[in-house]
DNA sequence: TTGTAGGCGTTATCAC
DNA sequence: GTGATAACGCCTACAA
């Protein structure tokens, strides 16, 4: 088994060497028409001390697809967070399996250029493009390129695309629902960051939206608190809301990356989870177990949701023509430990 | 501006509609030999107008280049750490200043075919390979294959290949000194996993020996643990540290993962950072400045690994034969607020 | 300054 | 069963 990619070696090469024709390494290679034992097997056993792979390159201008997807990601700027890891690792995963190939795009900011290349150079047969936006461009982008793709999130009104979102509104108001079954009558949601929402980040404004129906469904008293996504801004978020509004007794969130510091805030202020103050919302399960104590939560299935956005994805190749399909999950939510009866007494100041 | 990936939309067309030949748009493209400023108009308009742009596997086939690069990284399994993360995005983030893509690869495990076809069916110019092992066969077969790489971390013996990496005996044997200087007698080393170390992993190798030779140097009592990568691990092995070796005042780690965990353990047992304990290590600023009290540490500097790794590699593409070139990168100590002189008298058990 | 033509390595449609 | 041969879309000598 020599180096493969060596000075002539191609098909012919095989071809010349197993004293057959081109079309017939070809064929015995894709299985698409018969052959017979004897020449497979001497083709083989070129192929196999030569260490022979087909140029990918040349098979995609031939077959007219290039068994490669895009996965569009958000720029490197901003920290991806571990959800969003979680995610594209598992893409690629779900990629590896189907035997496909993954290339990676950022977008947004000054990455345009990388974008472009990816939809129109025909690099890919497809495109899974996360963190969509409420309007989101690229989608329309992708549409004019006609190249099948799949959303991670879906923008405000778009019957026309495939994807794949968790419901965060409805998971939200239900994480509301229980905590006011358990008697709490204060109540915040602890948001992604000011700058994400206001560009029309989709689970920011879902949640939201949940959060306030809820609470209003329920007679709450709701408070939403928009927060960076790191330890430091969760911890300072909670300690004015822990400050300023004494009377709040319970939190949902869509923001793991705080809860380190969300964490400090409450053992600062000498608050006990969940006896003085009860934590839940929708966090990868890594984030939710690591908390002390681990939390009740719809746990993110960043694995499930990369396998379904791919099954999705070959189905949009396969056939382009499909009416789309979306698929909104609504993880259950596993009870931890971070979520206990309002306290009967309120804190004071 | 219309759809671009049409049906017959390739430079022929184009041609067609400049009224010019094949080549004359091919070379107004490339800029290779000269095209009067008025066909080149013409031809501009027409791309301009129809959204055209070339073809990526018919450039490649006929280039014999792909202008894409593979980034392998460690398979999902084993959840990706914080600074890999940071890699991936930054690496993607280089290629992209660079006008080249990326295609990822898993490798390991159940993803030896992704790898093998990443690297012998000509998909990439070269491959950048994440976590190499002292002992790693990958580099031997992309060897084989003749293609361009650049390794993150390097294996024991190869003076023939690029590699980035930190130097992590020398920090730590660094971080020993400073700590040894504060007048802390025992010291404990907080490695990664044992799986991880068990099979080769450089940094937790290296990280040992710049610990055992430091701790000799100085004539300290030297303990390392190998600790799993994250917050609970963690928690367990400090918790278990300062029960066992009440003697030890002083921390150096490599385990970022774990570092939340080792926080709660030293909150648990009553410890101030750095009044009782101090802490100090190799992490991704982030982790060092999410802790409290943020980390005297030398920071895993991703983004400018990344990059060096980039241009290397496109050097390595670039000029096959030169002679390999490898960068240690020992970024310096950032003095934030973690350790301070050993404690005058030792804890109880 | 521009056009012609051959080749890059596969796949796939014909014939035999 | 197997071989020629024409695409696939682009690049690039070689000519003009």
């Amino acid at each position: 088994m020599a180096g493969p990619q060596g000075s002539g070696m191609n098909i012919g090469e095989i071809a010349r060497r197993a004293g057959v024709s081109r079309s017939t390494v070809s064929y015995a290679l894709s299985g698409k028409r018969q052959v017979s034992d004897a020449t497979r097997q001497r083709i083989q056993d070129v192929i196999d001390e030569l260490g022979y792979r087909p140029n990918a390159a040349a098979r995609a201008l031939a077959e007219g697809r290039t068994r490669t997807v895009g996965l569009v990601i958000p720029p490197a700027s901003k920290r991806l967070t571990h959800m969003q890891l979680d995610f594209v690792a598992s893409v690629v995963e779900a990629a590896a399996q189907a035997d496909l190939d993954v290339l990676l795009s950022p977008s947004g900011g000054e990455h345009e250029r990388s974008f472009e290349r990816l939809i129109s150079e025909s690099r890919v047969d497809g495109v899974i493009l996360m963190e969509i936006r409420i309007e989101d461009a690229r989608v329309n982008r992708l549409r004019e390129a006609r190249l099948p793709f799949v959303g991670i999130g879906h923008p405000a009104h778009d019957p026309q695309m495939c994807w794949v979102d968790v419901d965060y509104a409805g998971l939200i108001s239900h994480c509301v629902r229980h905590l006011a079954d358990l008697g709490h009558r204060d109540i915040a949601l602890l948001n992604r960051s000011p700058e994400l929402v206001a560009t029309g980040y989709g689970p920011g404004h879902r949640a939201r939206a949940g959060f306030l129906q809820a609470v209003e469904e329920h007679g709450l008293t709701g408070t939403e608190l928009l927060c960076g996504d790191d330890a430091r801004s969760g911890q300072e978020c909670i300690s004015r809301l822990l400050a300023e509004q004494p009377q709040v007794t319970a939190l949902a969130t869509i923001n793991e990356a705080a809860l380190p510091g969300v964490q400090r805030a409450l053992d600062e202020a000498g608050l006990q989870v969940p006896r003085d103050f009860s934590l839940t919302g929708i966090v990868a399960s890594h984030w939710a177990e690591d908390f002390r104590p681990p939390l009740t939560a719809a746990d993110v299935p960043a694995g499930e949701m990369a396998a379904r956005a791919m099954s999705l994805l070959i189905e949009c190749i396969r056939r382009p023509a499909a009416p789309p399909e979306h698929v909104l999950m609504s993880p259950p939510i596993t009870l931890r430990n971070s979520t206990a009866a309002a306290p009967t007494f309120h804190r004071s100041r």
